[in-house]
DNA sequence: GTTTTCGATTCACCTCAGTTGACGTCTTTC
DNA sequence: GAAAGACGTCAACTGAGGTGAATCGAAAAC
């Protein structure tokens, strides 16, 4: 009963398995998209701004439901819908490699979001390639002693998605 | 009620409106996608094929009323199998400069459906880039002696899917 | 310490996505 | 030309998708 999914990931190259959910992604989209100095939103705030935008109506409790993973399977309009107020495209909830590229994206949104990282990739800006491979090989070797994972080189793309009201 | 798709729509570039429902995507997909000398698959065979590849199970008439426009708004799972079936990712259903992006492709593989001008492409590999461009024109004044439509100039991109059993 | 507020969770309920089965039509075959 | 088969269409039904109100918990406000 899984094989669709399993054409679906051999198709777009990955196969990790379980991480792959509808529940992790949506789980991911609440932690990396989110307006700076706040918390994660509400279920109760996703569901009133959807609904405010003139979307279909959506409880919370679904929201949450589809979150936790008790309610796979949403319709159409419900994927849309979250799609857009995530700001990502709804192939993210399917395909797997849009997946990928657009977590790579809320990643260095997400980084960006932190003051002082927005500071120093500003002054940044600029230095000789040479400098900059130095200095990255140097945060790499400050994330080990902090105990940080490792860079897992993802790509690196345009972001496309305005993350807060600054 | 319709905000969202209209923003969906912004955010592609594209707005022909109406042409862009579910009902005429998957229409267009059962003109498009069938094997060579053969007409449309049935809703039966649909259904079945998908239910044998290990898909959801879908009734043949469900999938008529969606392409009649009966019903829209299926779950994430029938839409799923639907693209895997017809060979386009799921952003066919939701993207609409994909589904152009798509169709291009659907529209060439079709066109090489035709044994005659599948013919005529293999003979017109090595020409020059003048005495294409001098063909190309040709063919466009035959078109227009026959009634045919104009070159809407689309995108023309890589074929990824196998219309058929040759 | 009590009250209030706000959000996550639970659960009973209802709507609509999706199925079933019957019917009409058009071929095909004897 | 009647019987059989294949397919599209339709309408009534079923159950999963989705909701609303109540409950629980934690943190803030009094």
């Amino acid at each position: 009963m899984r094989t669709f999914e399993e054409i679906g990931e051999l198709m777009s190259g990955t196969d990790h398995a379980k991480t792959h959910t509808l529940a992790a992604k949506l789980d991911h989209l609440f932690q990396a998209v989110h307006p700076r100095n706040r918390n994660e939103f509400s279920y109760e705030e996703v569901a009133e701004a959807i609904r405010d935008r003139g979307g279909p109506t959506i409880s919370a409790t679904y929201i949450w439901q589809l979150r936790k993973g008790i309610r796979d399977n949403p319709t159409k309009k419900h994927l849309e819908a979250l799609a857009v107020f995530f700001g990502v495209s709804p192939a993210y909830f399917f395909d797997d490699e849009a997946a990928a590229r657009i977590d790579a994206q809320l990643e260095l949104l997400t980084a960006l979001r932190d003051a002082s990282v927005r500071q120093l990739a500003l002054r940044a800006h600029g230095l000789s390639p040479a400098s900059l491979a130095t200095l990255t090989e140097m945060i790499e070797r400050v994330r080990q002693l902090e105990g940080l994972p490792e860079n897992d080189s993802r790509d690196r793309s345009r972001a496309g998605h305005a993350i807060d009201e600054e």
